[in-house]
DNA sequence: GCCAACGTTGGC
DNA sequence: GCCAACGTTGGC
């Protein structure tokens, strides 16, 4: 089992928009990189749900995968703000999975508690200027993590 | 295949 | 709202 970390925004949708619905296709994602690690997650992966662009932004929860290799439909959907009118219907170049809720954490792991903690190899976040919206994270960082939270 | 222009992300 | 970082696009 590999744990993960996925950025989104919560003004674009929260964790307690997941708690709400339980289980949401995460759609949207429109990087290379990031569509390759998601497209190497495995059934009961852990991923923890960060929240940018907010203040302030931090780990704020945990999700796991319950669905993988998912075809992301907003590709092929010409009023979606993903809309991607050069992927070939024949060969989809974005796929991605479904999350389910796990928890919400009592406390928002912050940014700045991140940076205080684990370098830029151990956690990609801290990284200076990374925009990258989902990553692994090493078996040892996300207990870390796990025990900075409860 | 290079690289300038452009668009987006995301912290501050 | 600003702007650094950086991925993508497109002309050549």
């Amino acid at each position: 089992m590999a744990y993960w970390l996925m950025k989104s925004e919560p003004d674009v949708y929260s964790i307690d928009d997941l708690e709400r619905d339980a289980t949401e296709l995460w759609d949207g994602v429109r990087n290379y990189q990031a569509r390759n690690f998601l497209t190497s997650m495995t059934l009961g992966d852990l991923a923890f749900f960060y929240h940018s662009n907010t203040k302030p932004p931090g780990i704020v929860g945990l999700m796991n995968i319950v669905e993988t290799n998912v075809l992301d439909p907003t590709q092929f959907d010409p009023a979606s703000k993903y809309y991607d009118p050069k992927s070939p219907k024949d060969n989809p170049r974005w796929y991605t999975v479904t999350v389910g809720y796990v928890e919400t954490f009592n406390t928002v792991i912050t940014l700045d508690q991140l940076k205080a903690t684990f370098t830029p190899d151990e956690l990609w976040v801290v990284r200076r200027g990374n925009r990258l919206s989902v990553m692994p994270v090493e078996d040892g960082v996300a207990e870390k993590l796990l025990g900075m939270a409860r």
